[in-house]
DNA sequence: GCATGGCTTGCACGTTTGTGCACGGTTATC
DNA sequence: GATAACCGTGCACAAACGTGCAAGCCATGC
């Protein structure tokens, strides 16, 4: 590990440039005062640093400092809707993540969102078979990843088929996120495509809780395969202004319900 | 000459260049001139030591001494960088790629640049451990996407492992363009890390031929695990500007060499 | 002996790179 | 809308750089 910076101790250019990276990487953020004073050098020497950096795309240069770039994956077209009502969901469905935890991660925008919202130092494995989660949280601290192979389905923008279905079936979560298509207090949780089907079920059943993040209209939809049933299904994430009629038959139902 | 005679300190280069070598290793890095002073020669000799390390990729040279060579920076930053010396390679390593072929691509900042640039209308079948190249290809019209599985490496961004092995194995490609660390015209290709060489290995040996893509530095520098004999590299895509000697042995080899 | 060639070394040269400072413009913050 | 902090640029200077070269050393062989 890199000692505290000594008085008196001389850093070569270039050292000083990895050192702030590895700063960058560990806090997110650098001050140029703060590093002059710590490499007792000019802010001037900083500056031309970051600004190097940034050149490199390495970090972002802002006032007063430097911003590690937290590159996003290319957003699918359906991500790019409603990213805001998303992200408050997601925001309150890893409030339900415990240390240690292993968790589910499905394929779809909401869970993306779910992905990037989990937060750091919790030790979490993530098991998923969407190559935009996984993407999503390599090289975050504290995060074990481990993904779901199989033939990519694009119209889903994960894994399925046999392939995918056994390696599900080799694991044991704690916490399960389907993606959700349509979801009814009564008969549970259903989805538009077949082999999907057999995944999310998978998944649900190799996992101790199941947490259904889904936009008011999933609630009143309806899709063409049943997939769970309302058992199953612990926790519910949903929108305030959501029908108080089908969230106490979802209460009644015996889950647990979030409003955001 | 001008320097004062000390009996008994006289030290051979390769001496010298050892204990430098120790001393880089136990302080992370060395100052040309503190290495003068101690070994009592001019800097030129030691700056000639640390160019003739630095060829052998056991240091890193840079302004004012040398760093030990830290490991690899996270597939994300490797990602942003270079991007147009890797465009281009990628340009001519897709022109390899025939109609309704099985690509293997490994992880690499190098191939997602390869995947990014492949042409639509083919009907290829890409194989691949590395989530950012599977979310690259996704929805992209004409391919099938196969994703292979397992616990992903932040290091390498992609997914290592048996599960991954397995996978692999089961699998037969046309093409294969695995990730360089190291190249060499007699022995091959070479990798960093243990858990990688498995995994490439399987997948050169799944293949009908095997493409290299390398950026110049790649052909001169060294790595630790033996990962492919030279024999079984069909194609080297290099940049303009690389050692006609060393593309000359790459020849020799009977490696078809593209020139970007 | 001494000539030869390989190797290392220090020096001189011109070039590149890093640094701090002064200047005037820009941006946050109250 | 004033103030202070921060910015980029141009500049001068010093340190570090690579290269070419000649001197020194040593082993080898005539």
């Amino acid at each position: 590990m890199t000692l505290p910076e000594v008085p008196g101790e001389a850093t070569l250019p270039r050292e000083r440039q990895d050192r702030i990276l590895e700063r960058l990487r560990r806090h997110g953020r650098v001050i140029a005062a703060d590093l002059a004073l710590e490499f007792r050098v000019s802010e001037d020497s900083i500056r031309r640093d970051l600004r190097e950096l940034a050149a490199r795309s390495l970090c972002k240069r802002v006032y007063g400092g430097a911003l590690l770039i937290r590159d996003i994956p290319p957003i699918a077209e359906r991500r790019r809707e409603q990213v805001e009502r998303k992200r408050a969901l997601a925001a309150v469905a890893v409030s339900l993540v415990g240390r240690r935890q292993i968790l589910f991660i499905d394929a779809g925008s909401t869970n993306s969102a779910i992905a990037a919202a989990l937060p750091d130092g919790h030790e979490l494995t993530v098991v998923t078979n969407a190559p935009d989660v996984a993407l999503a949280l390599i090289g975050r601290p504290g995060f074990e990843v481990l993904c779901i192979g199989g033939r990519i389905e694009p119209k889903i923008g994960g894994a399925v088929g046999s392939m995918a279905l056994r390696q599900i079936q080799g694991i044991r979560a704690d916490l399960c996120f389907p993606g959700v298509c349509a979801a009814d207090a009564q008969t549970g949780l259903w989805t538009f495509d077949a082999e999907e089907v057999v995944l999310k079920r998978a998944m649900i059943e190799a996992s101790g809780e199941t947490v259904l993040v889904a936009t008011g209209e999933k609630l009143i939809t309806a899709a063409t395969h049943h997939t769970a049933p309302v058992e199953s299904l612990t926790h519910l994430v949903v929108e305030r202004g959501t029908d108080p009629a089908v969230l106490d038959a979802w209460r009644a139902a015996g889950t647990s319900v979030h409003v955001v």
